[in-house]
DNA sequence: GTAAGGATTGGC
DNA sequence: CCAATCCTTACT
């Protein structure tokens, strides 16, 4: 069954870990569906949290992550590549999950490339969307936690074990 | 207005 | 090791 924003609205260091193991899916503009296993989750949590782009203030770009939890935040990275992220958490608490690999595609912004991905996914609802949601199909994979990649500018904060990998 | 740099990847 | 490639943010 398709998660509801009522799943999303809950704290993300609870619904990274929990995403593990739950199927995502895209469908396309031609009618073909892509269906794929979440496999590795990062968790990005509120202004304090160096790392995470809402650390630098509600922004244009960052907004969508103020919302209820259940919408879409992607953005462009190093001019190339779109990343999938999760709005989490209840308003006004900004804080994502950034989806970095799935069991068909590793790393994140090949699932973007995968999953084609552009800035009109910007703020889609999963919950009522019919290109992007995700199912729980009732498997739930053990994980490890480790240190997330690619954020040694931000102090304190890049020892957090808020990657979750299957 | 201008410049610096990024939650990455693939190619040299 | 480093270029690709462009949007966001910070600063003059």
């Amino acid at each position: 069954m398709r998660l509801d924003n009522k799943f999303f609205e809950t704290d993300v260091l609870q619904v990274a870990p929990m995403l593990l193991g739950k199927t995502l899916v895209r469908t396309f503009s031609d009618g073909s569906e892509f269906r794929a296993v979440i496999t590795e989750t990062e968790a990005y949590r509120g202004e304090e949290d160096l790392a995470c782009h809402a650390s630098k203030g509600k922004t244009p770009r960052t907004e969508v992550l103020y919302a209820a939890g259940g919408k879409v935040y992607v953005y462009l990275i190093y001019g190339m590549y779109w990343l999938l992220n999760i709005v989490t958490g209840p308003k006004d608490f900004p804080q994502g999950v950034l989806i970095r690999s799935l069991d068909k595609v590793q790393g994140p912004g090949r699932v973007g490339k995968q999953l084609q991905l552009d800035k009109s996914f910007y703020g889609e609802n999963l919950a009522t969307s019919h290109r992007l949601w995700v199912e729980d199909i009732g498997y739930q994979c053990t994980y490890t936690a480790y240190q997330r990649i690619g954020v040694d500018y931000a102090g304190i904060w890049k020892n957090k074990l808020w990657r979750f990998v299957c």
